[in-house]
DNA sequence: GAAATGCAGATTGATAAATATCAACTATCC
DNA sequence: GGATAGTTGATATTTATCAATCTGCATTTC
């Protein structure tokens, strides 16, 4: 199933950058820290954690896409990223009371890992090297987040939709063509503006000749034009 | 000027929450941290960290209010929090190449602490609590920022002006009357709209009772209307 | 197997609401 | 008394809402 291998999972589950979090845990660590962690299957849809419930796990995603998302007020929910492949969560579930401030749902059928918090918290206190991987990931989610407010505050929806083509591009999917198993609605949401919005700016976009789709199949035809628009021009 | 005792800076300089971050060094370690740091002096509407630049220092606030705000597209501006006493900000000078993603300056005059980074990371690999509290601090900024995301791009002006108002209130003065050394314009880049607009729904609250102005005199008279318009009702 | 049916998501149009912009005016503070 | 911040009004732009239609796909029905 999920060996312990530092090659296999974990040490891979939870690559950033192609540096692991866990890259200095020795192998006792990490047999500490991978015996009886749960490996699950989610099906699209399934919630994998939910807003305002207290959960004591981290989850680090093997296969399939998920979305981390707030439920916010009157029923609209902000996607704010998507969880792939080697991308590891944290959130109230660290410290903070253990109170979820996000919901994680599974996209497709996905497979993770749900891992204890109190091995992490136990495992920092043993190993600096590990509490500052920690550390340093928890500071790079911070500059996502803080850019992520920015332009979600000050940037018209256009800039807004060519912000999501490009993170789907660059940081999910890694091609300029994709396919997207997300609905209109679910981009919008990552785009904090309704259906309606997106659509009549992807059609922009598509007579503009900057994207080409084609119900979920999407591709990219001229990047540096979509660059242009995200910084508002 | 400052002295190293536990009791004051640093270990004053760094509360959050009543649990100081530097509770778990040692005197030793304390005298490392504290031995050639700055302590400086800045002028209303000086600048403390400036965005793009590299600095390799993190700050602690003594004395004065200082905002963090990220310099935006077309000159617009996005003050995210207000620094004030015993506040400590780490940003990009922590990891991530050292490029600050924000800018800091002074609103009154601010007197700091500037603590060189390095000497942080020399401490996490000795000290684990120590990273342990930092990582903990980060993860608090985190869901800062995931609910300032949230409540930025999901309310309307009315529910956004009540939460600079709440803000001001809870988190930096205490108190429901207060002196804002702020101009109009600043508490709109608070609430990430224009100064014309933010006036506007001060104007409402006041008519409404809510809140009681004269110039930079707040009070406010009914917080649980402002609450509920924070829950955008 | 082919046509009819149903349904959910996608798209489009018309309109209303929210917000920004621009201009004018007022107050205040050195 | 001039500069700066604050306020107000009129208007334009942006965005959401509501309603209608369309599309693709699966299921039923014959």
């Amino acid at each position: 199933m999920c060996s312990k291998l530092k090659s296999g999972c974990c040490k891979g589950c939870f690559e950033e950058d192609d540096k692991s979090i866990f890259v200095g845990l020795t192998d006792k660590e990490l047999d500490f820290l991978t015996d009886g962690k749960q490996q699950i299957r989610y099906n699209p849809g399934e919630t994998i954690v939910k807003q305002n419930t207290t959960s004591t796990f981290v989850v680090c995603v093997r296969e399939g896409l998920a979305k981390l998302y707030v439920e916010g007020i009157k029923g609209k929910n902000s996607i704010v990223r998507l969880i792939s492949k080697h991308d590891f969560v944290t959130g109230g579930g660290l410290f903070n009371g253990n109170i979820q401030k996000f919901t994680i749902s599974a996209v497709t059928p996905v497979v993770c890992c749900l891992i204890d918090s109190s091995k992490l918290v136990k495992l920092f206190g043993e190993n600096n090297q590990f509490a500052v991987e920690m550390l340093r990931f928890h500071i790079k989610q911070n500059n996502y987040l803080l850019n992520k407010l920015v332009n979600q505050t000050q940037k018209y929806m256009p800039g807004r939709v060519a912000d999501t083509l490009l993170y789907l591009k660059n940081e999910v999917f890694g091609d300029s063509t994709f396919s997207i198993p997300l609905t209109r609605q679910e981009l919008a949401e990552m785009s904090n503006m309704t259906k309606e919005s997106f659509v009549r700016i992807l059609q922009e976009f598509k007579s503009s000749e900057f994207i080409k789709t084609n119900g979920n199949e999407f591709q990219i035809l001229n990047e540096s034009a979509l660059l242009s628009v995200s910084k508002n021009g």
